[in-house]
RNA sequence: GGUCCGGUAGUUCAAUCUGGUUAGAGCACCUGCCUGUCACGCAGGAAGUUGCGAGUUCGAUCCUCGUCCGGACCGCCA
C-alpha cells in the first residue's frame, strides 16, 4: 500500500474515494466496537474508523493494538462524517478503513503534544528533539522559516543579487566575538577559526566583482547564550557594490515586506521610521528601542544639578520614566522594581508618585516646589501615575531605565503583540573607548567606513569620540534584527582603522595582509547588511526564543541534549593533532 | 565569571516556608467494560534512589554546604 493523500487534505468534495493514508497515531479512540485512529502527519490529521460489521476480525485486532505515535498506513474510503469536527480542518470526512498494516510501533513517548505543543519542559523537548518537532506548533514554525528563507532567495534574486557560499573553515581574526577553533591536522599547531560571519569573504567578493552577493549563513560566536542568542545562527548575509546607505535601506525595506507578506501575510509599511542612535538612547536608554509603546525616558540633569536631593545634585545624570495608572504599587512590586534596578547595577530606584497632578510620596519631600513643576511638567502624565528615578551616570541610568521601560511595556500590555514596528538606527558612533583595555574599539566592526565630513578626523587620529560611522542597525519591536555598514574599500586607509585600533603592522600584516592587498587591485565601493534570520523567524512566529525556530539547537548551557555534544573523543583522534588534553 | 529561579512517578505539577505514620493529583501507561467518538467515557491497577554527594538531626523531599543539569538576567556578544 502506498499512500495517495496527506492526513491534512481530504474534504467533502473527496467523498466516496478510495484512499491510502500514512501517518502517525495521535490518538486512538477504542468504543468497544468501533475504533477512531486519529491520523496525524506533516500536513494534518485524519480519523480513521474501523468499523468490525466490515472488518476481519484480525484487521480489528491490530487496529485495537495501535499505540500512540505507531507508523500506520491505511487504506480505505472517504465518507462524510455524521458530525463534523469544527477543529480539524478534514473534519467534514473521515476515512473508512478497509485495511490497515503497522510499519513501525512505538514505546510509549515520554511527552504529548495533543494541544498542538509539546507539554513537557525545554530540557525534555530538547532530549527528545525528533519528537517535539512532530507537534503543530513545531512544524508550523519551521515551515515559517522555510516560507522566510525562500522568500529571502526570491527577492533578492529577482533583484540581481546571487547566492554564493562561503567557506566555514576561516581564519581566526582579532576582536569581536571569541572564536571557535578547528585543529588543522596537516598543519600542527595551527587552527581555523569557524566564521564569526561570513564579512571578509563577502568583500572580497565584491573586489572580486561580484557585485550583488548574498547567502543564508551560519555563523559562529563562542560567547554565552541567550533566548535570542545562541552559538551558531544564521544570518541573510547581504553585500553590494556601488552603494550608499540609502540603497541598503530601501533594498532592505523591500525585502522585509516581501517577506513578512509571502511568509506570514503581514503588511507592513515601508519605509522604516529612522532615529539616530542618540536620539533612541536619550528617549528610551537603548540602542534597540521598542517603539510599540511611549513611556520615553526624560532628562533632568540640569536641574537636578541644584537640587538639595543630593542623590540628584551630586549624580552625572538623572532621567526619569512616568507610567500612568501604577499609583497603587504594592511596596512588594515596588520592591521587586528596586531589586530589577540594583540586579542592572544601580544603587536603589527612587519613585515618587502622582496624585491629582502633585507628586506625593516617595522622594517628594526631597524636592523643592520648582524641581517639582519642573518633574511634573516633562511627565506629561494625562492621569495619575508613578516615576521611577535613575540617578547615576548616563550610561547607567540609561541602561537601568531603558530595561525597565521595556519591563513595564511587557507587564502592562502597553503594546499590540500583532502591531511590527521598524526602525532604522542610523548615526552610530565609529568609535567607543574601552577603558579596561585602554584603547579604542569600533562600535560595529573594523571595516566599517566614516560619514565622509569626517574622513580628515580620522585620518588625523582626532575626536575619535565624536566621529560618526556609516552604519545602521535595523531594530524590530526591541529587537535588533540587522546591522550593516558602507564598507571601507581603500587601503591605505583600512590600514588607518587598524592602526587607531592598536594593532601592529606585524599584526596588520600577519591577520589582514591579504585583505589590504586584495583591495589594492582595484576594490570597489560597497556596503551591505545581515538580518538574524533566526530572530526574523521567532518573531513572526511570536516566539520568545530562537530555541523555538531552529530545529536542533543548543541548550542554554551550549549543550546539545539529544545528542549529549559536546563530548570528548578518542586519544588517537588528539594525538593526529598534536592535542594534549590539560587537566582543568 | 556573577545574581536569581527551578530539578519530586514516563510527563506536568502539589507537599518543602513550619523536618515526623503510607510523598499526592492531572495526562500518559497497563487490565477490564463500552458500536459515533473526536482531548470519548466508566471501573480498577502499576508506576518514586524526591538530580547527585556530604553535613545538621532521634529522624531530611523539606534545613545547611558542595556539585551537576535546565532556564532568566548581568558581564560577554567587532
Amino acid at each position: 500500500m502506498k499512500r495517495t493523500d496527506n492526513c491534512g487534505e481530504l474534504r467533502k468534495a473527496d467523498d466516496g474515494n478510495k484512499v491510502v493514508l500514512s501517518g502517525w497515531v495521535h490518538k486512538y479512540r477504542n468504543l468497544g466496537g468501533l475504533i477512531f485512529l486519529d491520523l496525524r502527519d506533516r500536513y494534518g490529521i485524519t480519523q480513521i474508523l474501523f468499523d468490525p460489521n466490515d472488518l476481519p476480525k484480525a484487521a480489528i485486532d491490530i487496529a485495537n493494538s495501535c499505540r500512540n505515535e505507531f507508523v500506520v498506513t491505511v487504506s480505505g474510503t472517504v465518507r462524510i462524517k455524521p458530525e463534523p469536527n469544527k477543529n480539524l480542518a478534514t473534519g467534514e470526512i473521515e476515512v473508512v478503513a478497509d485495511n490497515i498494516i503497522i510499519e513501525n510501533e512505538s514505546v510509549t513517548p515520554p511527552f504529548n503534544f495533543l494541544n498542538g505543543k509539546s507539554d513537557a519542559k525545554e530540557e525534555v523537548r530538547l532530549q527528545y528533539r525528533y519528537i517535539d518537532l512532530r507537534s503543530d506548533k513545531m512544524t508550523n514554525n519551521l515551515l515559517i522559516r522555510h516560507k522566510i528563507c525562500l522568500a529571502a532567495r526570491n527577492y533578492l534574486s529577482e533583484k540581481g543579487f546571487i547566492e554564493i557560499e562561503t567557506p566555514t573553515l576561516a581564519k581566526s581574526t582579532p576582536e569581536g566575538a571569541r572564536d571557535y577553533l578547528v585543529p588543522s591536522r596537516i598543519y600542527p599547531g595551527n587552527f581555523f577559526a569557524l566564521p564569526q560571519s561570513p564579512q571578509i569573504y563577502k568583500q572580497l567578493l565584491m573586489v572580486a566583482g561580484q557585485d550583488k552577493y548574498f547567502q543564508i549563513a551560519r555563523c559562529y560566536r563562542d560567547e554565552d547564550s541567550r533566548k535570542d542568542r545562541q552559538p551558531e545562527f544564521t544570518q541573510i548575509d547581504i553585500e553590494q557594490s556601488f552603494v550608499t546607505e540609502e540603497d541598503i535601506f530601501s533594498l532592505t525595506e523591500g525585502m522585509f515586506a516581501y517577506i513578512f507578506k509571502q511568509a506570514a501575510d503581514i503588511d507592513i509599511k515601508i519605509p522604516f521610521e529612522r532615529l539616530t542612535f542618540k536620539s533612541a538612547m536619550d528617549d528610551y536608554g537603548v540602542d534597540k528601542p521598542d517603539l510599540r509603546f511611549g513611556l520615553k525616558l526624560k532628562n533632568i540633569s540640569v536641574s537636578a544639578k541644584n537640587s538639595g536631593f543630593s542623590v540628584f545634585a551630586n549624580a552625572e545624570c538623572v532621567k526619569f520614566i512616568a507610567v500612568e495608572g501604577l499609583e497603587n504599587l504594592s511596596r512588594k512590586q515596588m520592591g521587586e522594581y528596586e531589586d530589577y534596578a540594583k540586579h542592572l547595577g544601580g544603587k536603589g530606584l527612587a519613585f515618587t508618585k502622582v496624585i491629582g497632578g502633585k507628586l506625593d510620596g516617595g522622594i517628594s519631600k526631597f524636592l523643592s516646589g520648582e524641581e517639582q513643576k519642573i518633574i511634573i511638567d516633562k511627565a506629561e502624565l494625562s492621569k495619575d501615575g508613578i516615576i521611577f528615578f535613575a540617578a547615576d551616570s548616563e550610561d547607567l541610568a540609561n541602561k537601568i531605565l531603558g530595561a525597565l521601560r521595556n519591563r513595564l511595556g511587557g507587564e502592562l500590555k502597553l503594546f499590540d503583540i500583532n502591531e511590527y514596528k521598524f526602525c532604522w538606527i542610523v548615526d552610530f558612533p565609529m568609535f567607543e573607548f574601552n577603558p579596561d583595555e585602554n584603547r579604542w574599539q569600533t562600535m560595529h566592526h573594523m571595516f566599517t567606513m566614516p560619514k565622509p565630513e569626517y574622513l580628515q578626523d580620522v585620518i588625523n587620529e582626532v575626536n575619535l569620540d565624536k566621529i560618526l560611522g556609516q552604519l545602521y542597525d535595523l531594530v524590530l519591536n526591541g529587537v535588533e534584527l540587522a546591522s550593516g555598514s558602507i564598507r571601507i574599500h581603500k587601503s591605505e586607509f583600512q590600514k588607518k582603522i587598524f592602526k587607531i585600533l592598536g594593532m601592529t603592522d606585524a599584526e596588520i600584516e600577519n591577520k589582514f595582509g591579504f585583505m589590504l592587498n586584495a583591495f589594492k587591485f582595484g576594490a570597489p565601493p560597497h556596503g551591505g547588511i545581515a538580518p538574524g534570520l533566526d530572530r526574523i523567524v521567532s518573531i513572526i512566529c511570536g516566539e520568545e526564543s530562537i530555541r523555538e525556530v531552529i530545529a536542533f539547537p543548543k541548550s542554554k548551557s551550549q549543550n546539545c541534549l539529544m545528542m549529549n555534544a559536546p563530548s570528548e573523543v578518542d586519544k588517537s583522534q588528539l594525538e593526529e593533532l598534536f592535542i594534549e588534553i590539560r587537566k582543568k
